[in-house]
DNA sequence: TCCATATTTCAATAATATTTGAAATGTTAA
DNA sequence: TTAACATTTCAAATATTATTGAAATATGGA
């Protein structure tokens, strides 16, 4: 991951309103949230909410797919354990503390979207 | 950790210089580095370099201490690990993704800071 | 086709963050 | 105590980011 990807992402998750859409997607879990319903959990008004969506999306950090009239957005949990794990390797010079496990979520793939 | 931690946490590291700061101390451990180092390191003028610790030493994630009249500046390894912790806790509602485990960089207090 | 719903775009404004250089503070050593 | 070094503070200029409301786009159903 590069130095600059890893800005942006922190960056995307570095701001109120972002940090909570990021954190109702990443307990929707895989099946993700249409963009009125992060709305109406949020609080956030609708050009608001599709600015800071756009800002999360191109950090990489959610997804998005169309269904029907609805967007469904979801969190991208590949790009968040890679955040992880650049933030804690090369951790002491490489060597002297405990071993990291890098965290993993892997989203199942399994039912929800339709 | 709350929420506004989080955001205040993220947004000392979402941003070039601080990162560059963050991951030189990282690097260099539980020991640090001192002020002028780290700006020979990173390429960041002092003013500008002053301003970055204190954002960074405001939102935990650096600690520093006077030695002689150099200020040694380390890393706040509990803080990244704390801050790790949060962004993979509630993940997928809590239950159906696989176990986290939160990383850990025990600093070991060894030797260095006389 | 036309209407209602869902979301995004746009432009303007407001708020925050960053950088710079000069001056101030504090520390050591001669 | 003075000189030299390390770091911080300050104020001003610049750049970046966030919020708002109105209008535009796209979809599905009557």
């Amino acid at each position: 991951m590069e130095t600059k990807t890893v800005v942006t992402a922190l960056a995307a998750l570095a701001q109120d309103s972002r940090l909570a859409i990021f954190r109702a997607l990443v307990q929707a879990g895989p099946a993700g949230l249409a963009a009125g319903r992060i709305s109406e959990l949020t609080g956030i008004a609708p050009s608001s909410l599709s600015f800071h969506l756009k800002e999360l999306s191109h950090a990489d950090m959610v997804s998005s797919q169309q269904a029907g009239r609805f967007v469904i957005y979801s969190a991208n949990f590949a790009t968040m354990n890679a955040l992880l794990g650049f933030l804690t390797e090369n951790c002491c010079g490489g060597n002297p503390c405990s071993p990291v496990c890098t965290p993993a979520c892997e989203p199942e793939k399994s039912g929800a979207t339709e």
